[in-house]
RNA sequence: GGCCUCGUAGUUCAAUGGAUAGAAUAGAAGUUUCCUAAACUUUAGAUCCAGGUUCGAUUCCUGGCGAGGCUACCA
């Protein structure tokens, strides 16, 4: 890291020794594997200053710098770019480094702060795929931010009341007969969706009456004699009566534990839960803070508004007209509870694009209400998942099931671990494990290799492919390191005479393997890391099978290569755990 | 209608404004007396269209065409 920097203040000499530039910033790229060096410096800007060919100014520069800089071997110049050649002996030193101590990854920060809130599920059905790209996603966040140096506190806000989960508790009433977790044998967030879905069966048919015997559509979806009733429950609730809150915390309850299941098979935790059953009065009190000093304003029925035209939106309602609350002033309140639980520096929302302007609009009411923390808050806003047939609609029932899809991964896993045979002495549950890790770590992986801000397809037949760009893939690389390891008797590391293609690229992407940690923090996009420990494992087995590691001829080239190969696993189960990802020992 | 995203091999994804646009998969052809062939090698195949800025544009700007999202006193 700090030889990139001696790099660009040397160059910066060349600059101005040999063309009298002054302090410009300079930039190295990764050469082009199609040519020839390690570093390129692109000199095309600074022909206005030399007035002199492309070629020849790269030339002056490269010779410079390989007079100036010890690690600098030799260059090559190719038009306007001067590829720098570092020695044999510099990448050894760096090899030498990180098998001796360690990954190192520099913190970003110090001292910082961050909430980050995903998953936030409603508790009236279970988890779908768009769910788990969310958790996944989020997760890595986590950690991707904790190995940049950030204090991290993953956070979860779960929507346990309101019109939806009424719905479910109505419909459980009228036509569940008692059923439960334990008596059906159904997992609990699965059992109230199934009453979710009776909800809506009997909700569609009432509306469907009304539009025959001559309602507006509109209307009738108000007007159904369900709807009714279940906006009568959600009154009694917020009135706390007895029956309806011993319903309901029943139904959550079997939710909870439904979720519980499945977060765990995912792997993903959280240091702190909200519930929006206690938040979702707050706000009202920074609305009317808002009003009072005129950042506000009031409409004739006496709801609550916020004029954001002068930012190029609109004018959003804060609060309604007989005093509620909407999900905005909630969102207000919220933030404001995290940051008084907190004091954070950051906090971030994983959330999916669709609420693209409904953060915008929240950052800015923050700013205009002058909260400290405004600037801080970062709407992580992916995109959505799209299955080969199209868009995922639960009303046409095309969605993809959470607990469905991960046993379906772990079964393809399965299959195929039995079918290559190489397993067979392992014991039930060390298979049972395998199956885990090598299943809901493709099925991760298929959802965080792509950027996380674009909306991506899911093929549920490729997402349980095992081969090529897969987690299995790199798990295998992994596997053939640690049994590398378990026949050798020693991994120190010894200095080889000279360094192979192979051994070389190995040494290259490690070392640029902290540089993509931190990017993947400042872009909060954790397909950074996936692709940067993509083509490590690639490597390692293009390597490994050109190449023999215990059977190498010199005794100092076989250590090296060991240690070398070991540091690999290290920095590939690294960058797995930043993406939650575990790795088998075995597989 | 207004606002916001996105258009790259058959398909799914890459590419801080840099060189000959990379992978994976599907296709074709190969590699195992040798540390795990879930691997490796070779091969064919793409920047939606038209302008502009730039020494240089997949990337930035404008206009088309196409896809998606938002545009609720729902959350």
């Amino acid at each position: 890291m700090d030889f990139i920097q001696e790099l660009k203040t040397q160059t910066q000499n060349a600059l101005t020794d040999l063309y009298t530039i002054e302090k410009v910033e300079i930039n190295f790229e990764q050469t082009n594997p199609n040519f020839e060096g390690d570093f390129t410096f692109v000199v095309f800007p600074y022909l206005r200053y030399s007035k002199k060919k492309p070629e020849d100014t790269a030339a002056e520069i490269g010779e410079y710098l390989r007079e100036k800089v010890k690690e600098v071997s030799n260059y090559n110049v190719v038009k306007g770019f001067l590829n720098l050649e570092l020695s044999d002996t510099y990448w050894i030193s760096v090899a030498s480094e990180i098998s001796n101590n360690g990954l190192r990854i520099p913190a970003l920060v110090k001292n910082q702060k961050v909430v980050v809130e995903y998953s936030s599920p409603n508790t009236n059905k279970p988890l779908h795929l768009g769910h788990i790209r969310n958790n996944v996603l989020g997760y890595s966040i986590c950690k991707i931010l904790e190995a940049n140096g950030y204090d991290v506190i993953k956070n979860n806000l779960v929507n346990d009341r309101g019109v939806h989960i009424c719905k479910s508790m109505l419909a459980w009433q009228k036509w569940g007969n008692g059923e439960t977790p334990e008596s059906s044998g159904i997992k609990g967030d699965h059992l109230v969706g199934k009453y979710y879905v009776e909800f809506d069966k009997h909700y569609q048919k009432q509306i469907s009456e009304l539009v025959e015997g001559g309602t507006d559509k509109d209307l009738a979806k108000n007007e159904a004699p369900l709807m009714k009733e279940t906006r009568q429950m959600l009154q009694q609730w917020e009135e706390g009566k007895q029956e309806v809150l011993s319903l309901w915390k029943k139904m959550n309850g079997w939710v909870y534990d439904g979720f519980d299941v499945t977060y765990n098979r995912l792997g993903v935790s959280f240091d702190k839960i909200y519930y929006v059953s206690d938040t979702y009065l707050l706000g009202k009190e920074l609305v009317q803070e808002g009003l009072e000093s005129g950042v506000f304003f009031q409409k004739d029925d006496g709801s609550v508004w916020v004029d954001l035209t002068s930012e190029g939106l609109d004018e959003k309602i804060l609060q309604r007209a007989d005093g509620t609350s909407v999900y905005m002033t909630q969102d207000i309140g919220t933030a404001d509870l995290k940051f008084n639980d907190f004091g954070m520096d950051k906090f971030i929302y994983v959330v999916g694009n669709e609420q693209d302007y409904h953060f915008k609009v929240l950052q800015l009411v923050l700013k205009k209400l002058n909260k400290p923390y405004a600037d801080g808050l970062y709407h992580l806003s992916y995109g959505m998942v799209d299955l080969p047939e199209g868009k995922m609609k639960s009303r046409e029932g095309t969605v993809v099931d959470a607990d469905e899809l991960m046993e379906e991964v772990v079964g393809a896993a399965k299959s195929q671990t039995e079918e290559l045979g190489k397993t067979e002495d392992m014991n039930e549950e060390e298979l049972t494990n395998l199956y885990e890790t090598l299943g809901i770590g493709a099925l991760k992986y298929y959802l965080l290799k792509v950027d996380a801000k674009k909306r991506m397809m899911f093929d549920p037949n490729e997402s349980i492919q095992l081969q090529g760009d897969t987690a299995p893939f790199i798990q295998y690389a992994y596997t053939r390191i640690a049994s590398l390891l378990r026949a050798a008797d020693s991994s120190d590391f010894e200095m080889p005479d000279n360094l192979n293609e192979e051994e070389k690229s190995l040494i290259v992407l490690m070392n640029n393997y902290p540089n993509a940690v931190h990017a993947a923090a400042t872009h909060y996009n954790p397909s950074e890391i996936a692709n940067a420990v993509y083509e490590l494992a690639k490597a390692f087995n293009k390597f490994y099978h050109e190449h023999s590691i215990l059977g190498a001829k010199e005794n100092s080239t076989k250590q090296f290569r060991i240690a070398l190969s070991k540091a690999v696993g290290e920095t590939l189960k690294h960058g797995f755990s930043l993406l939650g990802i575990d790795m088998p020992e075995r597989m």
